[in-house]
DNA sequence: TTAATATGTCAACATGGCTGACATAAATTT
DNA sequence: AAATTTATGTCAGCCATGTTGACATATTAA
């Protein structure tokens, strides 16, 4: 449709391997902290924020805004469950008092670390089992970023899809 | 809070690091195609589908919903649009007539491509752009997911937040 | 014949995106 | 000092896409 190249074929599959392993590798890795968020009713909106502000504590709402890409709106929703169940507070700018810098309550800075852990975790194991180089590495990385529980399957889908694919280059 | 082990600190900053970059590198690996599917009246779920159907022609719905993990009822809703306006169709099981196999027409193989490209592109200029292997290859992969127009605000961010961080191990 | 399976559909609801308008206080510019 | 811009908050309302649970149909399997 577009003038895209085409042109390095040998790659194709490989390529579109590493698409999917991407969505595969984002699913499970997004999903590792829901149970935590649910009993709390806090959702993964909630996550990005909690993360973010433990991160870089003092920052501001702009700064924020910039960071998740999304409304104020969206933004101010999730911030005011956070701040109004003790997980987040704002303390005003000394410099620019229109400022309310952000910052993380010990609740919150607990609630931060308790939803890290799982996908350092994750991480970890995932670097520990991976050895190579490259674009092989990355995609040994982003498999192994996969539930153990879940590699099973997404090896099989993998490796079917690409038996059926048409133009079958590696 | 749990018993999680914390007693590697060595790589804390460089994991937390990579949390985020996938956070921010997936952010704009599925916002690549939206241009697209907005045009259309499509939204990411839309995308999904297209992608994994035309990935493994003739595969039946419970297949679908199984990689998607999603409900029968969200699924049926983007299904229902693609067919009708031409994208899918449907074709009864040859050994099992109750199956629904599903497959693109010649204008939904087109829109996974035209979807597909950019994400190739995406991945293709991360992969040439990145040498060196192992953690530090998949941090320079995931870096060169992102948009070369955010990577100054990402790197600005990746390196502030870990200037400011409690433990800065290294 | 009965039970299990594959799929579709309905109502109802929740989360978290969005727009656009408007308000306030503080800082900056004129 | 006055006017403007900036940082933030808030309101009403819309949309996409996730959820549950119930129920219907056709087909296959026991």
């Amino acid at each position: 449709m577009a003038d895209i190249n085409f042109d390095d074929t040998s790659g194709e599959n490989e390529t579109v391997a590493l698409i999917e392993l991407l969505f595969f590798a984002y699913r499970d890795f997004v999903s590792d902290p829901d149970a935590v968020l649910e009993q709390l009713g806090f959702g993964r909106a909630h996550h990005r924020v909690v993360h973010f502000v433990g991160r870089y504590p003092g920052m501001t709402v702009a700064q924020l805004l910039d960071i998740l890409r999304i409304t104020k709106q969206s933004l101010g929703r999730v911030l005011k469950d956070l701040i109004d169940k003790g997980y987040v507070f704002q303390k005003e700018g000394e410099t620019d008092r229109r400022q309310r810098l952000l910052h993380l309550t010990k609740a919150g800075e607990e609630l931060r670390q308790q939803l890290m852990a799982p996908q350092i975790s994750r991480i970890r194991r995932a670097v520990s089992e991976t050895a190579g180089n490259g674009k092989s590495s990355m995609r040994d990385i982003l498999y192994h970023l996969v539930s153990p529980e879940n590699r099973e399957g997404v090896k099989d889908w993998i490796d079917g899809a690409r038996k059926l694919g048409e133009k079958a280059g590696d």
